[in-house]
RNA sequence: GCUGGCGUAGCUCAGCGGUAGAGCAGCGGUUUCGUAAACCGCAGGUCGUCGGUUCAAAUCCGACCGCCAGCUCCA
């Protein structure tokens, strides 16, 4: 019999019998490790348990704990979900099934029929009853003719659809219970591993994500080896909509968003723009430092300027329709503050001396975003950016991205957030979605690139991610409960000095094409409030919060004391309220605890005589008692670093 | 924009062919109270809008509007 060499992940070697399985070789290491594999790893490529090996490999046995083995884990339960479906709708047919971050999915053409939340129940309980079964995934190789053969008398056109990119090859199908699927797998040695099962939702879905294609239903669903981590990712999802940023925007009255004004445009309300005015302060500061040099520009532009851009023909399916004036001249609402900076740096001749030029704008600019797109503050119409281009000439371009970084990543830590960074460059299959030179393109994302390395930071590459104009440095933030969003961006662009003819004079007397930087650290304000909302829950940091302290006085013999107190926390600078209802010092306490107002200050006969304030921190409780002046500072100095109480 | 689901009081929800309901919030009164809900009372809705079916529609049907989930898009 022929041997072959096993090389283990830690390096080490063993010999098996050609032909030996993953599940085999996971038996000879340990019978816990056996009984946890879910699929192995042969050179980089993940197979089934069951696949024979038989040259040299290196060998990495998969289980739940390797992303790999999940995937092959909701993948195999796809495949349980399908012949569910299949059996309780007979005639349905699929689409694609795949595993995904979280669970798993399939695209099922039902015909007429629409699936009910009653449905869902019934291919659950159909998948668990079918679970309980225990029988194997079979992997089976066969000609290509033979696969169509099969899905041609199935008449599942999307199966061969898919086939017809894989004309003359073999072609894999798996089969378990009563159902086959053409699938290059791999897939779990049986359907008894699946255990814990939950059917989430079904929405539409273009076949191959092509809207002009044939919407399909998309079923999603997970699945566990146990109880206890279904529970836990359901509390999860629970968690996420305890946080939903609309929920609590309209509980504590930070924003409104109504119909009677229009979707997508939403109004700050008074507590809502105690929070917008911090983030701008802060940044305004940083910014100031930095030198950056703050302008302000109006709301509409002529339409030309979009033109000149190219902005306008590019997005005018996003854009507010142009407001035309009978004289014939138009005017668009701006959906970008860049082609009103390019005029102010374009005022005037421009010399290297003057390099770079800072120009920052928290810059309001309205998009006709889809109405399916639209949700809460995270995807508005209405938004205003913290915006800022630099011109700078072509040998300052790194040091200026770097800096630029720099501030980005430092917003970030000050709000408690783990950044990512992307770097997001033009997809080369698809040119004609990027204007200006390719060379100038290919300029751009290697000095990027060089940025990244040179800084050290731990990036990953996006193809097809970049702007129209330009390649990007996009960061991604991780909030308190691990889901990541995209906020802040640096990108760099040679098309719009080109555009806007925009020149400088040089040492050597010639005119020069400056480079320009866009970025935008929050994004947008609306965005990002929206997500600080989720990643604080709504108990933001003292600095933010809109309400800092509320003093409750126990009884109205404490009243005059209760308004001295308010009296000197707002000549303090310290936004406080007075809570003099008549109402028992715990109904008060429960109330503002609610409010989630970080300090309340209650205030009763004790207090009053000897001028302090009991202090009361949020879901920390009494803290006991303080002279007044002390916690005044305490919040001072709270305030002033910024303090994170997540 | 597309597919599906959902629109009942400020909020959370019940009612699902026969005169619109509860809790919380609000307002009035009583109570003046020490760290997460005192008590009594009052008020509040052309049941998203418009049309249709019916003796009768919050309830059934249709269109539109809005919201939610997903898809597509995202300067």
């Amino acid at each position: 019999m022929k041997k072959i060499t096993i090389t283990f992940p830690d390096g080490s070697k063993q010999e098996f019998d050609s032909g030996s399985t993953g599940g085999q070789i996971a038996e000879t290491i340990s019978r816990g490790l056996a009984k946890k594999a879910l699929s192995v790893s042969v050179n980089g490529e993940v197979w089934d348990l069951a696949r024979p090996i038989t040259e040299d490999a290196t060998v990495k046995i998969l289980t739940w704990e390797n992303p790999e083995g999940k995937s092959t884990y909701w993948h195999s339960s796809a495949h349980l979900m399908a012949e569910a479906v299949e059996t309780l709708f007979p005639g349905a047919k699929f689409g694609i099934g795949p595993a995904i971050e979280n669970g798993f999915y399939y695209d099922i053409d039902m015909g007429e029929h629409s699936l009910t939340n009653e449905d869902l129940s019934a291919i659950e309980s159909k998948m668990v009853e079918f679970a309980n079964r225990d029988v194997p995934y079979k992997r089976e190789e066969v000609p290509w003719e033979h696969a169509v053969e099969y899905f041609t008398k199935k008449g599942d056109q999307y199966k061969l659809e898919l086939l017809d990119e894989f004309k003359g090859q073999k072609i894999s199908m798996y089969h378990h219970g009563n159902f086959t699927d053409l699938c290059y797998g791999p897939h779990l040695s049986s359907t008894g591993k699946i255990r814990f099962i939950k059917l989430m939702s079904v929405a539409g879905a273009y076949w191959r994500g092509n809207e002009k294609n044939k919407m399909l239903q998309r079923i999603y669903g997970i699945t566990f080896p146990s109880k206890q981590e279904l529970d836990e990712y359901l509390f999860r999802i629970e968690e996420a909509k305890r946080r939903d940023h609309r929920r609590i925007g309209a509980e504590m009255e930070l924003f409104l968003l109504t119909p009677k004004v229009g979707s997508g445009l939403a109004l700050w309300m008074p507590k809502g723009t105690v929070i917008r005015e911090e983030l701008e302060k802060f940044l305004r500061d940083e910014q100031r430092k930095r030198g950056y040099q703050p302008v302000v520009t109006p709301h509409i532009a002529n339409l030309e300027l979009y033109k000149t851009s190219g902005h306008y023909p590019y997005y005018k399916d996003s854009q507010f329709a142009p407001i035309t004036m009978e004289s014939g001249e138009q005017f668009l609402l701006k959906p970008m503050n860049c082609p009103h900076h390019h005029q102010i740096y374009a005022a005037r001749p421009r010399s290297y001396r003057d390099l770079p030029i800072r120009l920052s704008e928290f810059g309001t600019v309205y998009r006709y975003e889809q109405s399916g797109e639209l949700n809460g503050l995270i995807r508005v119409r209405g938004l205003t950016q913290d915006d800022a281009h630099i011109y700078c000439a072509h040998d300052q371009l790194k040091e200026e991205i770097k800096q630029t970084v720099e501030l980005t990543q430092f917003v970030f830590h000050t709000f408690g957030m783990e950044v990512s960074t992307r770097l997001s460059f033009r997809d080369n299959k698809n040119t004609e979605k990027y204007g200006g030179d390719m060379a100038f393109w290919e300029q751009a994302e290697r000095e990027i690139k060089e940025v990244a390395d040179e800084m050290k930071l731990d990036y990953f590459v996006g193809i097809g991610e970049a702007s129209f104009y330009g390649p990007k440095i996009d960061f991604m933030v991780k909030d308190a409960i691990g889901r990541t969003w995209q906020l802040g961006t640096v990108q760099v662009d040679y098309v719009m000095p080109e555009r806007f003819q925009l020149e400088y004079t040089g040492s050597d007397g010639l005119k020069h094409r400056p480079v320009i930087i866009h970025r935008a650290p929050f994004g947008s304000f609306e965005r990002f409030i929206g997500i600080l909302i989720e990643h604080y829950a709504g108990e933001f940091p003292l600095w933010l919060t809109p309400v800092q302290t509320v003093v409750l006085p126990i009884t109205d013999a404490q009243a005059e004391y209760g308004i001295k107190v308010v009296q000197d926390l707002k000549n303090a600078g310290i936004r406080t309220e007075l809570d003099d209802r008549n109402e028992k010092i715990g109904y008060k306490i429960r109330d503002w605890e609610m409010k989630k107002v970080p300090y309340m200050l209650i205030v009763g006969e004790k207090e009053k005589a000897s001028g302090t304030v009991s202090v009361r921190q949020h879901k920390k409780g009494d803290l006991g008692g303080i002279a007044l002046e002390t916690f005044i500072s305490q919040i001072h100095e709270e305030v002033a670093n910024k303090s994170i109480t997540v």
